[in-house]
DNA sequence: AAATCAAAATTGGACGACCAATTTTCAAGT
DNA sequence: ACTTGAAAATTGGTCGTCCAATTTTGATTT
């Protein structure tokens, strides 16, 4: 009984900010609004589009955040100069930030994981050896009692991301992490422990302590790849 | 008269937003608040951060779009997930996001945008090779005449992004591409079109048709290593 | 004692009104 | 005709209030 109702209630409602949004889109779009221009206030926004001001200015929020648009107190929200066909696209990302592929997801982790090891070899200071080797040694003590470890298991890949000193590199992987997660979950992926992920573990960390950039990310490429061939697998 | 009245207002005024983040991030660390906790409700807290309620549900909304918070409809607000000592970078990560060092983005550049161009080479169809040539055309069109031509360069290069059928990879470029010219424009960087980027962009394309992956990649890697030099030498 | 169900309290969501800073307007002065 | 400056209008920011859904409570029934 439960199974049925549950199935017809996923329908998705478009919520008030997504319709915002795609409205600011079409303004966009069509060239009445170009980068430098003032947006109408939010007061006629709401008016327009027949809803709260409050909505209008989560949407504004929202855009503001991916440097689309910037507000300026007491004066109005302008249009970020990039180019309008750049703002489709990113607009449209916006609204299916949560439909990417598991594919596109895992490819991009390997790659900016490849990256950030190579890195965080080449840069790690003394302090940053230990930070790795506490991490580790939370992620080994759970894992060796057979107990599910994935948040250590991604703090350890996050530490390594700190070390590398790149900031960019470390926030882009935290983007991406929850929707990992997810579909982690989602697909019962890593539901076994394998004496292999723990020998990759330790051996990264002795090869980042060793300066050894090549190796480490020869390691990382060969720990990913379980993880990779599993999402060609079940690619749609 | 004007300058000196600039240098001086400088002082950076900590927003409401941030110290609340702020708090809650102590909350979260101390071990007051974990994973799958529940949050005291928004008036509560709007009480004991002495602030507006609206404050504290902006920065809800920021936690929440970046996955540390959850928070449920007539119910309350939830702690996700994920390690604890993840959310610490996390947090000041977002604090300081506008903060990014030069260096860290050209970096995390050339890192995406060399994968990307690979990845082009081996999956673009023939609706992408249009879509290329006439991106191409529309900087070539402009930059042939000495114009400027920041917003078509930086649109040739999404292009290929969105040809590397790689959404995630795509994103991550549109997010810090933002960033990315708002550092051109503070440090004047590109005032001039040089002919050998135009002929970079030009092989780029032709290695992209002909599925060259490794030649794209090193036209890349090439083409973004003047940028990447003048990153090095302004380094803090 | 356990289960049920309705009333009350709680909670996040939305709206309207007010505030302070900015921008615009326009009249007075040069 | 141009500049100046103060008043008026506009605008994003903030707060208090109300709303609807959920959760909790507790009395009633079995």
């Amino acid at each position: 009984m439960k199974d049925v109702l549950d199935d017809l209630k996923e329908v998705v409602v478009e919520k008030p900010v997504d319709v915002i949004i795609r409205q600011i889109k079409e303004l966009l779009i069509s060239g009445q609004l170009k980068p430098g221009d003032k947006l109408p206030p939010e007061r006629k926004l709401s008016e327009k589009f027949g809803v709260g001001r409050t909505h209008v200015r989560e949407a504004i929020q929202k855009l503001e955040f991916y440097g689309i648009l910037k507000t300026k107190p007491q004066s109005g929200t302008y249009v970020a100069g990039i180019g309008i066909s750049a703002l489709e696209g990113l607009i449209s990302d916006i609204l299916k930030i949560d439909a990417y592929s598991f594919m596109s997801l895992v490819e991009t982790r390997v790659l900016l994981e490849t990256s950030a090891v190579a890195l965080a070899a080449e840069r790690r200071t003394e302090a940053d050896i230990e930070k790795l080797e506490l991490s580790l040694n939370n992620y080994l003590a759970k894992a060796k009692q057979g107990i599910k470890a994935v948040d250590e298991d991604l703090m350890f890949h996050l530490t390594i991301a700190e070390v590398s000193k790149n900031q960019v590199l470390k926030s882009l992987l935290l983007i991406i992490i929850p929707d990992i997660i997810s579909n982690y979950s989602v697909f019962k992926v890593c539901d076994t422990i394998t004496d292999k992920a723990l020998n990759e573990h330790t051996l990264l960390f002795q090869q980042i302590k060793e300066g050894d950039a090549a190796g480490a990310q020869a390691t990382m490429k060969e720990h990913l790849q379980g993880v990779m061939d599993f999402a060609k697998m079940i690619v749609q």
